[in-house]
DNA sequence: AATGAATGAGCATTCATTCAT
DNA sequence: TATGAATGAATGCTCATTCAT
């Protein structure tokens, strides 16, 4: 039992050390032996737990991508009426973005890189709170709430602008109040109203 | 006055060669060295031209958004009445991504990685398109046409969109068309109209 | 008892494991680890039947020599009348060879490095077989039978083509035929024939 | 003119140091870093001339077979008449290799080694040397001096013998004298001879 | 006896940058 | 200006060996 809890924090100390390094640095200078010291291992151990560095920043990506889906669904938006839930999502994605500087760092460089292929491809349909997000989706769209748009042109609508704001906020570009935040969100549901 | 036009030419295969390699490869494996070869010239010459790598990375993005700024005011939006103008500026930026799609790549991946510090200190400023665009802007502003939120949320509202929508369609995630499009700038302009 | 079995069992997994992947890959390209994947057992355990890697290579050559000497040794050449018993030898040598082409590959590749001190240092002459063999040609020298040069000597003008010849079947380069087998065992008895 | 000099020597004296530190120490323990020091050159440039170490070793195999044939025709055995000229090319087989002992250490790892395909595809036919060397024995050959065995078996029979009295004579467990070497090269021949 | 996680020195290779020509 | 050979620190990765369990 000591051994398994363990075995995950050191697997964990690795992909927070690489998402630290990545951050801070950028995906250049984000070599293994410094992913080693700063997660107090061994350079070989890091070969234990991941097939290579590609594996460990694939890897990095899922782990994050779980948590941002676990992030967006937070207080069940889904069970929200229209438009109150699509604001809602707005504002969790928004949150989990700001709160998570490292990792929205990380995900920007990632998605922008010869890495990634997609998200169609990256497996993160297999989340089951993307799915119940899709779902939601979805169901506007039956119901004549939302513009009759592909999915990737809804998100750019909307949480993609979500993305952009929060980058600015982090960098100091851009200083935001909830009373802002509260009116892009409403600009976004203006966007993709029908 | 031949040797300059060589030089410039030079310089420009240079940066040319970069972008090729950046957008093809990544930031990781653009080497100098290939960078030399594929644009006919030593390796040493390019620290003739530039400081050093950074120096010939930060030397590509002026390049580029300068290249970037001529793009959007083409057909002068500036003269066309509200929300027209918009309307205008939104194609003419998608259209810049999508039919340049190795500067969209290394956009992204640059602004996206440490070397970027903002637009604000990038000298984007400086370039003569961008204060007509920022003038334009300013003026729906003093209207009313527009509400009332920083310069940076309604790049996100609007030309953020594109860049995001272009990224999609370069990939070859999504398929756009001429109505698709005009249906989102539409969305855009009705985001930020107040 | 039937601990004392399987101790066997796994030392001479380790062993067999070891001469797959040297014959296969090469003294280089036989990691430890890979040793014990294919045995079946943990790395940690090599250690305990071999004192270091170099320990276990050495144990497999002799291993493999003291067959080999048995090999020899076969239907009894000794018996056989001058100089049917150097031609029965000599089909017994190759034979062994072409058959374990495995062994083969390592002898010669232990036998070309530095591991390999000469084979008066080997320990070969402990091997009971090998005596026999001395012995066997000791007579055939007291008895005029061969020309007076040393024992190496006579085993490179013998043995040492069966060896030559077992490669190149090996390898695929040639292909043997009884009759010539015949002709070279006889080829070589006419060389050291007095 | 200089320059060029300056260059083959650098090229020569990698190649130089692998076969040292090769016969030395065995295809194991000659790293790169090892070859740069002995050469004087710095670990990066060897990649300039040699692809990888790969390379290097099939480059310096080819340098050192070359030698070879040019050696096996020293005073043009060619031109004797049978058998003088199989003695001569014996004799100069066995000088060879008791001369040139790393290159021997080395030929002999590197032929029992994974790198290895057999002479047929190693380029060694290209060698003008070797080109004279098979036709002499085509020679002998037609005119029924020696026994219809292909190629290979004659080889063994003959120089192969030279190789492995040449590696014991280095190795110290053999003590030859001229003597016994006219010996061992007669008794060849009668092993070949129809 | 047995495991396999862990170590860390060592390896092949790359690459930004310099400099003699 | 221009070349490209040369450098050497740095990188991703391997592997013999150890040791807590």
């Amino acid at each position: 039992m000591a051994t398994i809890q363990k075995d995950i924090d050191k697997r964990t100390a690795i992909l927070n050390a690489t998402l630290d390094l990545v951050a801070e640095r950028g995906f250049h200078n984000a070599p293994v032996s410094q992913v080693a010291k700063r997660s107090g291992v061994s350079a070989g151990i890091i070969y234990h737990y991941f097939e290579n560095k590609d594996d460990l920043i694939h890897a990095l990506y899922k782990h994050i991508k779980q948590q941002y889906g676990h992030a967006l669904m937070q207080d069940s938006p889904h069970l929200l009426p229209w438009p109150d839930h699509l604001v809602k999502l707005w504002h969790n994605a928004y949150s989990y973005y700001v709160t998570n500087s490292r990792e929205t760092a990380f995900i920007e460089q990632y998605e922008n890189s010869p890495y990634y292929e997609g998200w169609e491809v990256s497996g993160v349909l297999e989340d089951e709170n993307m799915q119940a997000l899709m779902k939601m989706i979805q169901q506007d769209f039956s119901r004549g709430y939302i513009i009759e748009v592909p999915f990737d042109v809804l998100y750019e609508l909307t949480l993609g602008v979500a993305v952009g704001l929060a980058k600015r906020e982090i960098s100091g570009t851009l200083q935001t109040t909830d009373q802002l935040l509260d009116l892009v969100a409403q600009a976004c549901v203006r966007a993709v109203a029908k």
